[in-house]
RNA sequence: GGAGACGUAUCGAAGUGGUCAUAACGAGCACGAUUGGAAAUCGUGUUGUCGUGAUGAGCGGCACGUGGGUUCAAAUCCCACCGUCUCCGCCA
């Protein structure tokens, strides 16, 4: 949500914003709705206070036996000049939300220029892509050859963009869950939590996935419930509407969680394997954090998904996002991309955004040291930490054996009963 | 799913149409007094937010789960929704 404040005193700052970022939005028309409001908001503040001065007044004038049906009358027009001041006022704040909610975040100057993926910058790399002494296979073949992947009937239960995982492979999956969640809960610190996998639509709003990517969301018939897109909609909101205590921060919470996408535009794009699905798993790191440091553990949460990616032993490269493909709650975004032999390039496995106060305006979510300080808005994180299906199938491609089979991660053995190998059962 | 009770500050809780909502009373917390130090005791303080001021003081508005309604006036009466608890049913 944009800061009004920063809006009325530095219009041209957002409006600059709005240029980098390519978005057509009418903030001549915002402040002059905001200027209405105020002015609105004035009057009727001026009518509630002589309300509330003549009620004092009622019961002594009663007790004296004084005649008020002429003070009735007149309180009882300016009762009706109130009522419509505040239908006004609440006219003008639906539109005024309706408009701001639409108006992305403003972008960290470092973020760099550029229209579309190809313009992210990379940063860094970990290892060479993977290099073969045979022809490697895409993993939806090798998971189809090993019986461990079954998207036929995931589409005979469910439809297309599902997968049925199989034997090793299920156990493939549950042992990256579970190492990503005991990495990140005991060397990196984060708090572990399981929230419910459906939210409400304040939740989805409080995040930003609402109101302006509603065709994105899938959503529970017959309810008012969301499937949550990723963890970070229902970690976040766990704050939401509360101070927090400021000596605690940062708070740091990693989860795990199925996330659905309804993936509306991605007609024919990543049809095959585990790239892109409806339902994928997911441990997503979520931090709130004092202003001041965000941007530094912006750079400690990058490194901590990177640090699972590394005891995986997967090439991988960090990028930065350029204004063209940051997203519209972010204020700077670090993307991770692991090495995809079938694709013969990277492809993005983990997020990592900074989106400053952005959320925590929309899910007023605020920090205090001590009970005499203010309340301030916290900034808030999150990052993949990282992306299941994308690593099972980084796996399956990477480590890939000329007969066919998986050669297991190191780190990943003692989650799979000390097997270091996948054959075809 | 059925029946009932409840939702007021950090917690417990009073207030059942006006002149006690910063909100009784109790506890907690902060500061001060007392003490060699502590406990106990006493005193003072302790919500958030919006508008207007200078990000100050002051002034004003709003908030008693949320949203409506009745009324000159609503924590109080009415309606809907959300949530909590108890009993019954069902279930993992």
């Amino acid at each position: 949500m944009i800061d009004m404040k920063l809006l009325r005193t530095e219009p041209e700052k957002v409006i600059a914003a709005m240029a980098r970022r390519k978005e057509n939005v009418d903030i001549d028309g915002l402040l002059a709705l905001d200027k209405e409001k105020r002015e609105i908001l004035y009057e009727a503040e001026q009518k509630k206070a002589e309300q509330n001065a003549v009620s004092k007044k009622i019961p002594a004038m009663k007790k004296a036996g004084e005649d008020t049906t002429a003070v009735f009358a007149e309180m009882k027009e300016l009762s009706a000049a109130i009522k419509e001041c505040d239908e006004k006022l609440r006219a003008l704040d639906e539109k005024i939300t309706a408009i701001a909610y639409t108006i992305p975040n403003i972008p960290n100057p470092t973020v760099p220029d550029g229209d579309t993926d190809a313009d992210n910058v990379e940063v860094r790399r970990f290892m060479e892509p993977t290099v073969f002494d045979f022809e490697p296979k895409a993993h939806w073949d090798l998971g189809k050859d090993l019986n461990i992947l079954d998207p036929e009937t995931a589409a005979k239960i469910t439809g297309t963009r599902f997968t049925v995982y199989r034997g090793a492979g299920a156990q493939l999956e549950r042992a990256i869950t579970n190492f990503y969640l005991d990495t990140h809960t005991t060397k990196h610190g984060y708090k572990e939590i399981f929230p419910p996998f459906m939210v409400h639509r304040n939740s989805m709003i409080g995040t930003g996935q609402l109101p302006k990517f509603e065709e994105d969301a899938f959503k529970v018939a017959g309810t008012e419930y969301f499937l949550v897109p990723t963890a970070e909609v229902p970690v976040t909101n766990m704050h939401r509407d509360e101070i927090l205590d400021g000596t605690k921060l940062p708070v740091k919470y990693c989860a795990y969680t199925a996330c659905f996408r309804a993936e509306a535009g991605s007609a024919g794009r990543d049809t095959r394997g585990l790239i892109r699905q409806h339902q994928f798993n997911k441990v997503e790191l979520v931090k709130f954090t004092r202003p001041e440091d965000s941007y530094a553990e912006l750079e400690k949460l990058v490194a901590d998904a990177e640090d699972v990616l590394q005891m995986l032993k997967i090439p991988y490269r960090v990028v930065k996002i350029c204004i063209g493909d940051l997203g519209f709650t972010a204020a700077m975004k670090y993307d991770i991309e692991v090495w995809m032999p079938s694709y013969n390039r990277f492809v993005e496995i983990s997020s990592c955004s900074n989106f400053e106060d952005f959320q925590a305006r929309r899910a007023n979510i605020r920090y205090k040291d001590s009970a005499k300080d203010k309340a301030q808005l916290v900034h808030t994180l999150n990052g993949s930490g990282v992306a299941i299906g994308r690593t099972t199938a980084a796996i399956l491609e990477n480590y890939q054996n000329a007969d066919g089979s998986i050669t297991i991660p190191e780190v990943l053995r003692p989650y799979m009963g000390g097997k270091t190998v996948i054959e075809k059962d």
